[in-house]
DNA sequence: ATTTCAGTTAAGTAAATCTTAATGATAATC
DNA sequence: GATTATCATTAAGATTTACTTAACTGAAAT
């Protein structure tokens, strides 16, 4: 036979009054439902818990041997559930991204998130492949695509674009560009990379010339760019600061709109929870500090 | 907000067998019910608590994270109900009795309750007044009455005779009685008793003679008899050892049968609670095993 | 003597819990 | 590779549990 649990909170209510009437009160009922509730229990128990002489309401011997461990457990499970309540708001926070996000956006912002938000455990996941929310224990992601994730909430953090880049000494060694289809005469550090054909409009296009290496992810062609190797096309969004510091220059001021854009996603369960909801606004807000490239040239 | 206690016990039972299946077995229930309770927890803690990756069933952290709390409650709530009901069995039975029966019938026997019953530990009030269950621990009494007391249930244990006796001593000093009605020439130590009319038929009654004390209770009635003070008109279940050992002697084969009873009185919740019922199944024995006087005179 | 307070009772209502039956999706089997 | 079990889920409906309202009882307080 199952345990009688609510008629033992109820049991334990009345006792801690010892009154039926607070007892409903703590249990915001009518005092009808705990007298009900306390009978049962007793029916069940084959013994009264209470004795009720007049309008005063002790416990029995029974009773007083049942009270101490009713309380404990019920203690012990509230607590339970009020810890867990708990990392709602603090505690461990799994997010995943791309690593080339993490190291040249999120990165240098971070410090002070964790200053502001001293109880949040952030944990970032830094991987290309989309980490799998119904089978592990990640809250959220960051994610660039079209914002459109199965099972997913989504909410757009940063537009992106893409830009040739490469290095001062670089570009003060080839002289100045006058037009995009001049690149081509450069060392372009992407591979097949579909954006080259959107810099150089219309279908005649050059071949390319190779004095070097070539890159496949971001973050090398950026590491390639700065070192003088070519000029790469990257994002925007990874670039900013190597550009506003100087390590990076544009040597035409074109750049390409993407149609993706970078968005904050979680399973509808997490996207509210306090923790993941702290941690996104916080990056809202970094986004929006975050300045977009001067000259747009074409949408797509 | 009231824990959800109920889904919580079936979230234990799912997450210790890490199957919806098996919980609802363990539960008595089907797996649909399991479902529903453990989605139902899930909303209301706003977190999934288990990962359902294909049929494997696995705790998510905040799952993790809850469980031990939550099975420790419920342990130490389980522990303490079957801790009670383990006393139905055993531990302590109080019992009250007026001090005449205990000390004359009771005690001589109770030795032998103690040895079969080692894990009952009875506690025995002696005291004329009749205890308030209502109001203290008591689980039974023996009582001498009609039968009826309101709110209890009663079962009958021994009927019971009155008789005159007196120390073999004192008999042989005042010589062999012939008929009852010899008996007033000699001290009776009973007070305003109303037995005595009823030994000497007729309304002639005759004016006592005294040469002693008179006496209000048994035990002492008794004891005065012992020490050839005079003749006291007695219960047969008080000195039916006395008799045996020949300590007392019974001038007259007269017998009055009592229209009261020894009874064994409890509250109907308590009447047949293991232990108390052990008692009362013992007590019957030694009542079945307890003679009856041999002559018979009177009903009344 | 009257009022007040506290617990109980009975009847009816609301809510929760459960079952059945069908569905979908994943492993296991052939 | 198709088929078959297994397992969790869903929706609908039934059942049980829990609660409220209102009237009642009896002891304590005025």
């Amino acid at each position: 036979m199952r345990l009688p649990l609510n008629a033992l909170r109820t049991f334990a209510a009345v006792a801690s009054h010892l009154s039926f009437s607070r007892g409903a009160e703590a249990l915001n009922v009518t005092p009808a439902a705990v007298s009900a509730q306390v009978r049962a229990l007793e029916d069940r128990l084959g013994q009264p818990l209470f004795h009720r002489t007049g309008r005063t309401v002790t416990l029995t011997a029974a009773g007083q041997a049942l009270l101490p461990g009713v309380q404990r457990g019920l203690t012990e499970i509230s607590q339970a559930v009020r810890s867990l309540e708990e990392y709602n708001a603090q505690g461990v926070l799994n997010v995943s991204m791309v690593p080339a996000f993490l190291q040249k956006w999120l990165m240098p912002r971070l410090g002070s998130f964790y200053q502001i938000h001293r109880t949040i455990d952030l944990r970032i996941n830094a991987d290309t492949a989309l980490v799998s929310f119904t089978e592990t224990d990640f809250h959220a992601a960051i994610r660039f695509g079209s914002g459109q994730w199965p099972e997913l909430k989504a909410k757009k953090l940063l537009d992106d674009w893409k830009l040739p880049v490469c290095s001062p000494q670089f570009l003060q060694k080839i002289g100045p560009i006058k037009a995009p289809e001049q690149l081509l005469e450069h060392h372009l550090l992407n591979g097949e990379d579909e954006v080259w054909p959107l810099l150089f409009k219309g279908p005649e296009e050059a071949p390319r010339r190779r004095h070097g290496p070539i890159l496949d992810d971001s973050v090398s062609i950026i590491a390639a760019a700065e070192q003088g190797q070519g000029i790469g096309m990257v994002r925007w969004s990874l670039v900013a600061a190597e550009l506003e510091s100087g390590r990076l220059v544009r040597p035409v001021p074109v750049t390409i709109k993407s149609r993706f854009a970078y968005y904050f996603v979680a399973p509808h369960y997490y996207f509210d929870m306090p923790k993941v909801a702290e941690f996104r606004s916080w990056l809202e807000e970094c986004c929006r500090a975050f300045k977009t490239p001067e000259a747009v040239d074409s949408e797509r």
